[in-house]
DNA sequence: GTTGGCACTCGGTAGAATCGACTGCTAGAT
DNA sequence: ATCTAGCAGTCGATTCTACCGAGTGCCAAC
């Protein structure tokens, strides 16, 4: 049978039998909670598990043939494998975050005012100190933000400011120099034209703008030019890293540290990451599943935050492989909801 | 005499010998570029210093009594105390940048183009790539910042929200809602009379509003209110940090990495540490003086941003205590330059 | 005041011994 | 056929000892 037959690579079960995926999951829980590898003499003595140490001991061994678990070396006891906490994920009941925690959330988006930037920066914060992990979030691309009004500022001789004011709240602005003259009348009825031009549209969106040289036409041209320049370069989403210390905290080794830092200083990494994971469907991404070479000793949680069914942003966790998983997931979903629900009431997603 | 007594506390003399100076110089330069401690001979071996070992190590006993430095144990070198490094920071010869540097400075200002916000981000990376610490940055405060021009925008049935162009170039903005319906004319006219009361204001200064009753009058005052609020919670400049990552190369323990960032996440705390600084007339903070004793084993070097005179943000440089104070202060003052040279272009201070 | 010489100190490293947690295996019980 | 108790074996972690060497403080001589 092939049951029987030596197998090198291991070749991972749909489903554990109800005993196994019990021995796991105590040896997941256990190690995330000690760090330490996990004995079968501690997970017998559970009450989830009826068996004596020497039977969990032969089926870790299987568990180990299958790849779920490993052992750190020879006389020590076992840890979960990204595979095991994989299964171990994909099994996991839905936590709920507990009733005091819930109130903290409640609290903070009841008590947190202000434009979006500073409410996205604090989430971060109540996000991280909430799980003791460290929190990313990403703020609504700004590519499908529609222009809500539009206008040109005088601000010296050959220099003047465009302002667009986005659906999403958020603002782009640009100062830009001409090569040419231009009097206050001109920035007046010029800003006449890029907001009758621009309202409605998203700064992607081509335009068709006057093509005749008189001064008027010549600065509406370069306000759009210039605002539909800097919008490109601004396409991803606001990122915000919160908790960066806890990274210190949660790896042995200050090699994993400065790598997973270094991975973090980088928003548009981590911004794609995010959308990736999204966009896959996945909510948890372990060790090798995230991408990224650095982050082999990592797991990412990520909730979506959608308002009208629309993408507007997400929502990260990142922490050790051996991270509780449960408690992370609640947290981001809970917050992610109620982040949602203040975009919307800031009118984040009305184009 | 009192030079023969003991004296249990040490006593910084005003000015060392010239020998001492030049051991005590040794010393700082030798453990900065090793991280380890500086033994006689090592010293003695320089061509800055004319003296043989033994006669070094009788000056290390009068340099370490007056405090200026330490043996971790007896029989290792010496490493430089803060009070040490604070001598050796007064006496420093102003040092340059080295050409490569300064070309990539010039290149990366040359290059760099969009908001004010992209441009203090990216100077932060450079900094940080430039001399291998992490940097802060400082944006210019908004106290000061007077209004360019305002306006109001109807965003729904009970809301609207009010933009104000500032002079620094940037651009303050808070959605609002209000108890009363109001219609687009309503929202035009407020508009109007925000933007009559508000233009050449600051956003900290008093305004007198309408106090009539009609919905426009309602309008305004409320649209003013909320934009003074909000300014209100934004003074302080934007902080940026660049390379934290480069803290967790900086220390050897990972409880000290871990603080470290902490501090860091508080973004209020480093802006007002660097503001205390600038004030102080100041440009290092070594291990205690910063303020903070999680920072006992760093050093800040800080370099004012001006613009025609005025204060308009700082940029910082935090490492090790013993961290290479010339490569820092320089990279600090000419980055500083252009970076006040950009903001002088884009029109931060023009009030 | 400076220097060479010298005894001394003490952290760091290497190797041996010990400890203990946990394993794999096997024989017997269920 | 499955489970369990018992036991020998493995191997990391800890402790101890010896030793090396970098660097010191002191002193006598220059």
């Amino acid at each position: 049978m092939a049951r029987r037959s030596a197998r090198p690579t291991p070749q991972p079960a749909q489903e554990l039998a109800p005993r196994q995926a019990a021995i796991l999951d105590a040896v997941v829980t256990e190690h995330v909670g000690t760090a330490q590898p996990v004995g079968s003499g501690a997970v017998a003595g559970l009450n989830s598990v009826h068996a004596s140490p020497a039977t969990v001991r032969s089926e870790m061994v299987t568990l180990e043939r299958e790849g779920y678990l490993t052992q750190p070396h020879t006389s020590a006891g076992r840890i979960p494998t990204d595979q095991g906490y994989r299964y171990f994920v994909d099994h996991l009941k839905r936590g709920e975050l507990g009733p005091a925690q819930r109130q903290e959330v409640a609290n903070f988006f009841s008590s947190i005012r202000g434009e979006i930037e500073g409410v996205l920066e604090r989430t971060s914060s109540l996000l991280s100190s909430l799980t003791d992990y460290t929190s990313v979030v990403v703020g609504p691309s700004h590519a499908s933000a529609r222009v809500l009004t539009a206008l040109i500022i005088d601000l010296a001789p050959r220099r003047a400011m465009v302002v667009a004011v986005m659906s999403d709240t958020n603002v782009e602005r640009r100062s830009f120099d001409t090569t040419f003259d231009f009097t206050a009348t001109d920035v007046y009825e010029a800003s006449q034209h890029v907001k009758g031009l621009l309202v409605g549209t998203s700064l992607d969106s081509d335009v068709e703008v006057p093509s005749r040289n008189d001064t008027v036409s010549k600065l509406t041209r370069v306000a759009i030019a210039t605002l539909h320049e800097n919008a490109a370069t601004n396409v991803g989403g606001h990122v915000v890293v919160g908790g960066a210390a806890k990274v210190a905290s949660s790896f042995a080794l200050k090699d994993t540290v400065a790598q997973v830092l270094g991975i973090l200083e980088q928003e548009v990494v981590v911004a794609s990451l995010l959308e990736d994971m999204i966009k896959r469907g996945v909510s948890v991404a372990i060790g090798a599943e995230t991408g990224f070479e650095p982050l082999a000793s990592c797991a990412v949680v990520v909730a979506p935050v959608t308002v009208d069914g629309i993408p507007a942003g997400a929502i990260g966790l990142l922490g050790p492989t051996r991270m509780n998983y449960g408690a992370a997931m609640s947290a981001a979903e809970v917050v992610s909801a109620h982040l949602a629900h203040r975009m919307a009431e800031e009118g984040v997603a009305r184009g």
